[in-house]
RNA sequence: GGAGGUGUGGCCGAGUGGACAAUGGCAGCAGACUGUAAAUCUGCCGGGCAACGCCCUACGGAGGUUCGAAUCCUCCCGCCUCCA
């Protein structure tokens, strides 16, 4: 099944002999990479920032390099509807449009088939969904998504999966699955792969391990660029989410990179790479930043809370974000209390900026085989919105 | 001086005899958010308690009518508009 061109990856030698058993006992299968794109390489493990609509809301392409994002995430279905596919195309492709040079990856609306619930109706052609814009209607068949995400030039296309709400019967789970590698095969066959980007499978099939595990080999057939595990971020407690991940990780080709989905906390993520996962994405710093709520090297902190009213420090001393580096938590404290626009952009600078640089530090202690270490100092910035990760490993 | 209007919980503002401790909004106090229909949403928001119910204090002030008044009457005070 010979390409004239895709991705590369490349597992990167660690530094040292770094396989400690590091969380909970268990044997780990951490890699750093480097995935060429026509747009780029992006060191793995990665985090890209959600640009669902062509921006990170507030943010300018600019800030986001600054900030140290190398790929992008953006979004097919809403960028269907508005502006269209025929827009972006003319103005010269998403890359152009956005103003964003790096490598891009687009997801493939399959997410909307969950979070759009009642606006949508699926069959195995594909997905109708009424526009949540005008109510119009719009078919997403395989062939079409790998189409227009070809005619935007991503350097990752997506394709067209069923992500099913949790909780889910093993029948619907199955049900998902099987959809889902049904529009694989027909988006792998409708791929050129002109561009040079490459095109992502996507595993589902809920929480059971087997469904999952036979779709990761299904998906392996079909030989794609990488492999994404989907619906493991529509409510599921962590403890299955991490069950699913670290048994659908195994089952993926090792020689290719592997995408976690929608996730999200640094904990989560940090698993997810000790068990070989090289790429995420979360709107995570980018909504609570919005919603008031800035993640630090000391755990989170609730800018709008009454005690940060005359608190002089940073947000976060360890950080060297525009709004780290000169101003005080009582001054975003105040932008925020009073509904002024800097607030939420200098919050999602910095959260952006907390997540990359967590990123980094990862590939780091993969490299040195310091993982632990790393799990030990997440474990003393507790995130009290999701208890069950701040044990001990 | 005459005529009319108005005064509600920190603020704005509904309510015009009982279902009113009083709709809304803001402010305030918390919580949620995971491939973004989210700069959103949810809860609390007079005081007290052995507290899913009871008690106290409250709709400018003082009286009054009534079984019952934020709502009706009288007087007083403040503010607004128009006419002299």
């Amino acid at each position: 099944m010979a390409r004239a061109s895709r991705l590369s990856f490349e597992i990167l030698p660690a530094t040292s002999g770094a396989t400690a058993a590091a969380w909970g006992g268990a044997a780990h299968a951490a890699r750093r990479g480097l995935l060429t794109t026509p747009h780029g390489a992006v060191e793995t493990p990665a985090f890209m920032p959600v640009g669902t609509l062509g921006t990170v809301k507030g943010v300018t392409p600019q800030e986001l390099s600054a900030a140290g994002a190398s790929i992008l995430l953006a979004n097919l279905y809403h960028l269907a509807l508005r502006p269209g596919i025929d827009t972006i195309e003319r103005l010269g492709g998403l890359h152009r449009f956005i103003g964003w040079t790096g490598p891009l990856l687009t997801d493939s609306g399959g997410f909307q088939v969950w979070s759009l619930g009642h606006l949508r109706t699926v069959d195995d052609g594909g997905v109708t969904f009424r526009s949540h814009l005008d109510g119009s209607s719009r078919r997403f068949t395989p062939e079409a998504v790998v189409e227009w995400q070809e005619r935007l030039g991503v350097d990752v296309a997506m394709t067209l999966d069923e992500c099913p709400p949790w909780p889910v019967s093993r029948e619907q789970a199955a049900a998902a699955s099987e959809r889902t590698l049904g529009w694989a095969r027909r988006a792998r066959a409708a791929w050129r792969g002109d561009s040079g980007g490459g095109l992502f499978g996507i595993v589902q099939g809920g929480v059971f391990h087997d469904l999952r595990e036979g779709a990761a080999r299904e998906l392996a057939a079909l030989d794609f660029d990488g492999y994404a595990i989907g619906g493991v971020s529509v409510g599921e407690p962590p403890a299955e989410r991490r069950a699913v991940v670290e048994r659908t990780a195994a089952a993926l080709p090792p020689e290719r990179p592997r995408y976690l989905m929608g996730v999200g906390y640094p904990a989560d993520m940090l698993h997810a790479a000790m068990h070989g996962i090289d790429l995420f994405d979360c709107v995570l710093p980018a909504r609570n930043a919005r919603h008031g709520v800035l993640f630090t090297r000391e755990g989170t902190l609730k800018i709008r809370h009454a005690c940060f009213r005359d608190d002089p420090r940073p947000v976060d001393a360890g950080c060297g974000c525009p709004c780290c580096s000169r101003l005080s938590r009582a001054f975003l404290h105040h932008l925020v209390r009073a509904g002024e626009l800097t607030g939420p952009v200098l919050a999602t600078l910095h959260n952006l900026r907390y997540y990359l640089d967590f990123m980094a530090e990862l590939r780091q202690a993969i490299a040195l085989g310091a993982l632990a270490d790393l799990a030990a100092r997440l474990a003393c910035a507790p995130l009290p919105h999701d208890p069950q990760e701040q044990r001990s490993p």
